[in-house]
DNA sequence: TGATTGACCAACT
DNA sequence: CAGTTGGCCAATC
């Protein structure tokens, strides 16, 4: 049975529809699920995400510095990098530049 | 089954 | 100004 009373299936909801290009927060994700308290829960979640039949954007989610602080998740130390600047975000010493540019609010874009 | 940790954030000291 | 603590939920020891 699918738990849809698990945090972690909320949070995957938001990761996914996360724009192609933009980024957004471990904090800004929880205080949309209405607990900033769990930010510490989405990056938790992402962990998980792994065993998720759909593609999380992980990569779409840092924290609030814009520092890629779960690279080390990803298997590999410069995944992550590699993905957003893929997706033409520009990334320096494990940080988004322009992260503010690239910031997308959950809070405001789903509201 | 209780205690600890964990990809965070903000407030307090 | 910098270090510590509290908070939130779930998984691991």
């Amino acid at each position: 049975m699918s738990d849809q009373s698990g945090f972690f299936q909320r949070v995957y909801e938001v990761v996914k529809q996360i724009p192609y290009g933009y980024v957004t927060s471990y904090g800004s994700i929880a205080e949309y699920l209405g607990s900033k308290g769990s930010a510490r829960m989405v990056g938790w979640a992402m962990n998980g995400s792994h065993n998720m039949p759909e593609n999380i954007p992980a990569h779409r989610v840092v924290n609030r510095n814009g520092m890629l602080t779960g690279k080390r998740h990803f298997g590999g130390p410069d995944v992550m990098k590699e993905l957003l600047e893929s997706e033409g975000i520009l990334v320096e010493n494990d940080q988004i530049i322009h992260f503010k540019k690239k910031f997308w609010n959950p809070a405001e874009k789903l509201r």
